[in-house]
DNA sequence: ATAGATGCAAAGAGTTTGCATAGGT
DNA sequence: ACCTATGCAAACTCTTTGCATCTAT
């Protein structure tokens, strides 16, 4: 089973550590996340929890996305030029493919070891790559 | 050699084809492309653009990496938490670097084809995909 | 001469922040 | 009771667009 609360604490703006309130809007947003089969948008997100909590707003929505984020319970997927998507974190090492009909992103399992085999010139060093795959998904 | 004038044509607001004027502003553009060992953002090709020729406005700089995209002479490169940096187009396929100290982009030589072969879940079809690596530059 | 290009400023889209108030602990 | 979280609106950043004017062809 989950873990019904995230764990914190996350760094606040006097450079205390405190954990974040348990709130109607903060649950509404976890559970949204954690229903979604695929990674979401801010947007999304606001769209989906509103159901669960009406009068939720973005402003909110972007500060918890944070937290949790700062916490580990979350993690941020970035693609090319796209905007941020959110999952749930703690998974195992993975990538992404979008749909160039839906844009919308799923969840590719595993890595191709060659990957990290990839180098780059004399004096870079690699410390993690982001691989994306493009094409049309089952649905386009 | 190169091209001294991209061959056009673009998509006019009606419909209707035409090659861009060969401006002061679009040559000033061009050249920063070319002499750039890296791919640029917008607004590093307004900076060193402007040195060429000044009063230079971000506008002109937008519509002409719109439209020298469009002709194919230089491609967007996109990169995943990013704003867009744009290279010279024609290169073979090939992956970028970001260190993640100056945020900087570098283009990284060649593609690891394993990479083709990953596969994505029955009825995803894969067209492209998008490799970058994260780290340290030489200089950071 | 004519139609596209430019610079400026205003308009948009997405995200962040300030502030008064609500509410979790 | 204390102090963080929220909602709203304003601020910000990046990019696009409208418009009068300029200019490459």
């Amino acid at each position: 089973m989950k873990a019904k609360r995230p764990p914190g604490p996350v760094q606040g703006p006097g450079g205390r550590a405190f954990t974040p309130r348990d709130t109607p809007q903060r649950r509404a947003i976890r559970k949204t996340i954690e229903a979604g089969a695929r990674p979401l948008t801010p947007n999304e997100i606001l769209d989906s929890a509103k159901s669960r909590h009406r009068g939720l707003g973005i402003a909110t929505v972007y500060r918890n996305l944070k937290s949790l984020v700062e916490e580990g319970w979350i993690s941020e997927v970035a693609l090319p030029n796209e905007a941020p998507r959110y999952e749930r974190a703690g998974k195992h090492h993975h990538h992404h493919f979008q749909c160039s009909a839906c844009r919308r992103v799923f969840e590719l399992e595993g890595c191709a070891d060659a990957i990290s085999r990839i180098s780059a010139p004399d004096g870079f060093s690699v410390e993690r790559h982001e691989l994306t795959l493009f094409g049309r998904c089952a649905d386009c």
